[in-house]
RNA sequence: GUGGUUGUAGCUCAGCUGGUUAGAGCGCCGGAUUGUGGUUCCGGAGGUCGCCGGUUCGAACCCGGUCUUCCACCCCA
């Protein structure tokens, strides 16, 4: 059989392990710095707790996992008959891979209400799954990086979130980073000006993807949603805003003069920005789209989402407000705000641009070739000491028993760039140490050791 | 889910309009040279040409299906 893995998963190799590794420590660190607090939750869930979560699409996005046992043999026979693949998933599957943290983390409030102590400020690093046809910066399995707090209403959060991206992007090298916000209130203003509220949802997917299609393509997508000509006409001064943050909140307020809601939306932006303003960003910019919608329909208030200019690749970041995120599992009125790191997407920013250099593999500085089997307790013994300094080393497990065998010892010393080879071992307990970049070679001590190759 | 694209030795790729034993570089193995590796030279192993089926006297090259890769849409990190 010739092996292989799943379409859109993937293997990760030592140097990209420790690429990836370094990303995860950049953001734990400043999650942990901001505060948050570590939960980890099931790869797998309960299907009834996902399904119906994420929409139509969502549904079909997640991945199914068969019951075990004879699984078809309990299902009636009419609805095998029927062929319907919708009414028998539920017959024959009753869990499903993770299709995001948030959705588990609602559950996990939920269920946890009495243990937490609100706010609660949680991060969440985990793989999730989708049944998604891979591309580009997208797999069936990759990880998000998710912060949220809940049980608080101030919009202090929003401020204390776009620090938080700028803190993790700048330390990541990943200069010029946009965040992009909006609100949600905002948005459903707009509709309500225009008189299509009730078509809100349509509404903010067309306007959504005014960078991708442009004005004109909008406006069909909004006419084939059924949306009239004469509300779609109110968007004028929509599509051509401009100039700065402050400029766009100056005439969205114009716009929205009749909306309450609308209002509120542009002034909670204003005192976010305001705040932001004041205490400044490191390298990141903060944008206000009014065309950013996001499709994650629990979002109530604020919306971010993070781009690079530099790579073509999408969000690699995203996040918002959501005033009751925990009823639909029965604890009402408990909001909070969010965002999440795409881990894999940044990754691949990261290595377009050649910023992991900073980056080492995990290896040995010194390697004890192993020629002679009457030494390896003297090199064992060294190595323990070595060890015991946190210099990382490491025995040639197998005698060479011949001149091409010792040159083989040499080879994996080369091929794996190891700093300091010792070669030779006395019964006076004297190593030969060579130096691999300057050809450098050395009689010394155990002691006279370590302190060389501690020096690195 | 829709449309397109890719798939040849471990890796990166050649292979002209279908025609005799499918090639290269790197890697690997063996040998020579080298103070104990990274150099150079010589030799060798390794491929059901993604898989299944079809067209043809004959297919890696044509057709269909399937899986995989990448891309666009949808949606999203």
């Amino acid at each position: 059989m010739k092996p292989s893995i799943p379409k859109g998963t993937r293997d990760f190799s030592p140097t990209e392990v420790a690429k990836r590794n370094y990303i995860f420590e950049v953001i734990t660190q400043a999650f942990e710095n901001f505060g948050f607090q570590p939960i980890e939750t099931p790869a797998f869930e309960n299907s009834k707790t996902l399904m119906g979560k994420y929409g139509e699409e969502g549904d079909r996005l997640i991945f199914k996992i068969l019951n075990s046992g004879d699984y078809l043999n309990k299902v009636d026979e009419h609805i095998l008959k029927a062929k319907n693949s919708k009414g028998l998933t539920s017959k024959i599957s009753e869990k499903a891979l993770r299709y995001d943290l948030t959705v588990p983390f609602a559950r996990y409030v939920v269920q946890h209400q009495n243990d937490i102590t609100f706010p609660f400020k949680r991060y969440q690093i985990q793989p999730v799954w989708r049944a998604d046809r891979p591309q580009k910066g997208r797999f069936r399995e990759f990880y998000q990086c998710d912060a949220d707090v809940v049980g608080s209403k101030s919009l202090v959060q929003e401020i204390e979130f776009i620090q938080l991206y700028d803190t993790v992007f700048t330390k990541l090298g990943l200069a010029d980073t946009v965040i992009k916000i909006n609100n949600r209130k905002i948005l459903s203003g707009i509709a309500t000006v225009i008189g299509a509220q009730d078509k809100l949802t349509a509404f903010t997917v067309a306007l959504d993807k005014l960078d991708k299609i442009g004005k004109e393509g909008v406006i069909k997508e909004m006419l084939g949603k059924g949306i009239s000509e004469s509300a779609i006409k109110k968007l004028g001064p929509l599509f051509g805003l401009q100039g700065s943050n402050d400029e766009k909140l100056y005439q969205l307020k114009e716009l929205l003069r009749d909306s309450d809601e609308g209002i509120q939306g542009v002034d909670e932006l204003q005192f976010v920005l305001e705040n932001v303003t004041k205490l400044g960003l490191q390298s990141s910019n903060v944008q206000l789209d009014v065309t950013l919608a996001r499709g994650l329909n629990y979002y109530t208030g604020a919306i971010f989402e993070v781009q690079t200019d530099k790579v073509a690749i999408g969000a690699i970041g995203g996040g918002g407000r959501y005033d009751d995120l925990t009823g639909i599992f029965g604890l009402k009125g408990l909001g909070g705000i969010g965002i999440s790191f795409g881990l894999d997407r940044i990754y691949l920013v990261l290595e377009e641009l050649n910023l992991f250099q900073t980056v080492t593999l995990p290896k040995p500085t010194v390697v004890f070739l192993n020629f002679d089997k009457e030494y390896e307790l003297i090199q064992l013994k060294a190595i323990k000491t070595l060890r015991e300094n946190n210099v990382k080393c490491e025995l040639y497990p197998d005698v060479a028993k011949n001149n091409k065998q010792q040159k083989k010892q040499w080879k994996y010393v080369s091929n794996r760039n190891i700093a300091y080879v010792v070669s030779k071992v006395t019964n006076n307990e004297m190593f030969t140490l060579k130096n691999m970049n300057t050809g450098e070679q050395q009689q010394c001590t155990a002691d006279e050791l370590l302190k060389t190759v501690q020096n690195l």
